[in-house]
DNA sequence: ATTCTAACA
DNA sequence: TGTTAGCA
């Protein structure tokens, strides 16, 4: 269960989560507004993202590419648990390199665990 | 350089 | 949703 911990550890900036799910900040910000996601924030004020909140961004990216509004993504959503993201501490974002060293193992065990296609789907592109 | 909030010719 | 202004 360790990689739960990982899952809900925040260390993706926003600048991350843009490239990784091709959403802009604005819709990213005002998903969070409809708390559809939960990210953490550093003592900058700044929004740091789990692995869980990119899944779901990038499950909210299909909806949305299924013509769901946002009404309809909310009740999608509301029946998956929102396991609230570890607290973070002044730490910087950790660099691109080691993010996509990060991500290449999640994809890894997502796969291993026939989990997550929208993971591999999605993100599968930074890798090719 | 990057992200944040608030607001709208 | 885009975009921009003014900060931090």
């Amino acid at each position: 269960m360790d990689n739960n911990v990982r899952r809900s550890m925040p260390l993706f900036s926003m600048g991350i989560v843009q490239k990784l799910t091709g959403l802009t900040a604005r819709q990213i910000r005002y998903y969070e507004e409809n708390e559809l996601i939960h990210p953490e924030r550093t003592a900058g004020n700044r929004r740091v993202f789990s692995f869980n909140d990119v899944d779901r961004l990038l499950d909210i990216k299909s909806l949305l590419d299924e013509g769901v509004n946002l009404a309809g993504i909310r009740r999608v959503l509301s029946e998956k648990p929102v396991e609230a993201n570890r607290p973070v501490e002044d730490k910087k974002a950790m660099s691109e390199a080691d993010l996509m060293k990060f991500l290449k193992t999640e994809l890894v065990s997502a796969g291993k665990f026939g989990k997550s296609s929208l993971i591999q789907g999605e993100l599968s592109r930074f890798f090719k």
